[in-house]
DNA sequence: CTGTTAGCGCGTTCAA
DNA sequence: TTGAACGCGCTAACAG
C-alpha cells in the first residue's frame, strides 16, 4: 500500500538541475529561465510529481489551514456561513479545518489545544464565550470573531443586533402593535442580550414597556419556540405581536400555535431574525430581519487571510447590514400603516 | 510577531537527555524510566512545549487529517452529518478538513487536487458523481462514500433509498391513496434515481401506475418544491398524494399550495424524505421517511479511521435503517387504514 | 539565473 | 533504557 511517490529530488535528477531550482520553477517561475523551467515541468509531468504540503509547511513554518470553531455544527444556521468561508479560504489557498467546540466537555481547553498545537494559521471563532483576554494573550495566530461578541480585543464580522431588533420592533409599531413580546435566545449569550437590549430600547423610544411576562426565554431552537407558544397561550393578557430572536424559534412558535388551533397572523403577529431559507415558505410566510450569512463567512475569511498575509494579529471590525424582509406574518392593526 | 516556541531540542537540553528520549517520553512513555520521564515532563511544563504536528506528520508520513468533500456546504442537510463526523474524527485524533466540491468549476479536478497533494489521510465523499473507477485507481488513501451511490468499488455508508421510497408509497396506499405523484431530485443524481425506482416498484406492486404528469422534477430545494406545487395546481387530473424525495421540497410544495389557498392534507397528502428538524413544526406536521444523518456521519468517520489504522483501502459497506415518521400531512381516504 | 548548504522539528534506526 | 546520527521533503540564504 505505501507506494513511493516522486519527490523533488527525483525531479531534480531527471531534469538535471538542483532541487532548489525545481522548487523555484514551481513556486516562483519568474526566477527561472524558460528552458530550464520546461525541463522541470516535463519531469513533473512524466512522474506525476506533486509537492508534499507537509514538508513545505514545515519549512515555511506555517500549516496551510484555517480553523473554524463552531459552537454547534449541527445547527443549520452555520451552513451558509461555512459555505462562504470555504469558498474564500479555498480561493486563498488554505485548507478549512472545522471543529465543534461543544463536542468537548470543556470548550476552552479545546481551543487552547488547537492554539498550542499550531494546527492552523488563523482562527475563525463563532463562539463569543471563548473570546476572552486570556485567549487574546496566548494566541500566536490571528483570530477573527464571527457573528458573536467577545472581548473587544478581537476583530469581528457581525451584524448590528441592536439595530436589527430595533428594526423589528419599529416595524411592529408601524403596523399598529402596542403590546409586543419577545422570545429570547439562551441566557448568557451575547446575541440574546443585544437583541433584547435593542428590543427594549426601541420599545422605550415609542413609549412602550416590555412586561416580564412577555419575555419568553428560549434558546434559539425550534422546540424552545414551541415552548414559548405554550406560555403565550397560558396567558390571559397576551401581546398582539412577538419578536423572536431567531427564525427557528419563530417557526416553532408558529407551528405550536397553529397545532393548537390558533390562526396567524390574525391572533398574533410574529417577526423573526436571520431569514433562514425556510422562512419564506412557511404559512404565513415569516417576516424577519435578514442576516446575510454567506457574506459573513466570506468577509470573515477574507479578513483573516489578509491578517495572516500581513502577519498582524488585528484588523478593523466589520458590520454587515441587516434588513427587514416583509412577508405575511405581521398583521396590520386598525391604526397601523402598510408595509414600508 | 514570529515568536520562537520551544522545540524538542529545548526540552532535551533542559531535561538533560537526548531528543530521542524526549520523543519517547511523550509518544511511548512506557519505554522510558519513571525518573527521566518526570524530568522531561517537568521541562515540558516549564516551557509550555507542544509538539509541532507538521514536523511530526512529515516524519510519520501522514497528514493527521481527514477530508470531507461535500457537494454543497450551504445545504443544511449536511449539518447533522458533519456534526457526527466531527465528533468521531476529533475523538480519533484527526483534524477535519472540509471542502465544497461545487465551489469549483470542475469538481473532479478539485478532488484530484486533494488526492495528489496528500492533504488528508482519508476521504469522506458525499458526492457520488465523483466516485468513479478512475478515482478508485488513483487514490492512495482510503475513501468512504456517504449518503450517495458511486462505483461499487467504494465502501459506503448510506440508507436504503429504494426501501425508504417504498415505505413512503406503501404508507400512502395503506391510507387509501390510489393516485400518487412524486417530486424527484435533480437529474443524474443517484438518490433521485433510487427513490424514483423505489416509488415505481412499490406502486407497481400495488397494481398502480406513475403517470408522467405526476412525476414532478425538482432538485431537492425549497423552490423546486414550490414549482412542483404550481404544476400540480395546473393539472386537471391531480394525484391525491405526493411523495417528495426531500423534506425541503415537500416544505416548498406545501407552502406554495397553502399560499394559493389550498388546504392540506384535505386536498392533497404529502410525505417527505429526510426528517429535517423543521418538519415536525410545520402545519400540517410533515409525515416523512427519517434518515439518521448524525449517525451516518459517525459511522462514516468510524469506518474511515479504521481503514486508515489498518492501512486498507476497503471495508464493508453499511446500511443505516430508515423509518417512517407518521405525522399529519397524510390524510386517510375513505377506504384507508389508520397509521401503522 | 543556478547550485550548494543548511536547516524546519520531529521520529527512528542502530549501537552502546 | 538511552544517545548519536540520520532523514522525512522542502525552501531560504548565500554564493557564484
Amino acid at each position: 500500500m505505501r507506494q513511493k511517490t516522486a519527490t523533488i529530488q527525483d525531479i531534480a535528477r531527471i531534469a538535471k538541475v538542483s532541487t532548489a531550482t525545481v522548487s523555484r520553477a514551481l513556486s516562483t517561475p519568474g526566477q527561472v529561465t524558460e528552458s530550464t523551467r520546461e525541463r522541470v515541468m516535463q519531469a513533473v509531468q512524466q512522474t506525476g510529481y506533486q509537492v508534499n504540503p507537509t514538508a513545505r509547511n514545515l519549512r515555511r513554518r506555517r500549516t496551510g489551514s484555517i480553523l473554524a470553531l463552531v459552537p454547534n455544527l449541527a445547527n443549520p444556521f452555520f451552513s451558509q456561513i461555512l459555505s462562504g468561508l470555504a469558498a474564500v479560504v479555498a480561493a486563498e489557498g488554505y485548507g478549512l479545518l472545522i471543529a465543534d467546540t461543544q463536542t468537548d466537555p470543556d470548550p476552552a481547553t479545546r481551543v487552547s489545544f488547537y492554539l498550542d498545537n499550531r494546527v492552523a494559521d488563523g482562527l475563525v471563532l463563532f463562539d463569543g464565550r471563548l473570546a476572552d483576554k486570556r485567549l487574546a494573550r496566548r494566541s500566536r495566530v490571528p483570530i477573527i470573531l464571527a457573528c458573536e461578541w467577545g472581548d473587544p480585543l478581537f476583530p469581528s464580522v457581525r451584524v448590528n443586533n441592536v439595530e436589527g431588533a430595533a428594526l423589528a420592533i419599529r416595524h411592529l409599531i408601524e403596523r399598529g402593535h402596542r403590546s409586543i413580546g419577545h422570545i429570547t435566545g439562551p441566557r448568557g449569550n451575547v446575541l440574546t442580550d443585544t437583541r433584547l437590549a435593542g428590543t427594549r430600547s426601541a420599545l422605550r423610544a415609542a413609549g412602550l414597556e416590555l412586561p416580564t411576562d412577555w419575555v419568553f426565554h428560549g434558546d434559539f431552537s425550534l422546540d424552545s419556540g414551541a415552548a414559548a407558544a405554550r406560555r403565550w397561550m397560558d396567558q390571559a393578557d397576551r401581546p398582539t405581536a412577538v419578536f423572536s430572536a431567531s427564525d427557528e424559534m419563530a417557526c416553532g412558535f408558529i407551528g405550536a400555535l397553529q397545532h393548537a388551533g390558533h390562526t396567524l397572523p390574525a391572533e398574533v403577529s410574529v417577526i423573526g431574525f436571520d431569514d433562514i431559507e425556510v422562512s419564506g415558505h412557511l404559512t404565513p410566510a415569516l417576516t424577519t430581519i435578514s442576516q446575510p450569512r454567506r457574506r459573513i463567512g466570506e468577509r470573515a475569511a477574507a479578513k483573516l487571510t489578509q491578517m495572516i498575509a500581513a502577519e498582524t494579529l488585528t484588523c478593523d471590525s466589520e458590520e454587515i447590514a441587516v434588513e427587514l424582509v416583509c412577508r405575511e406574518s405581521v398583521r396590520t392593526l386598525a391604526s397601523g400603516l402598510r408595509c414600508r
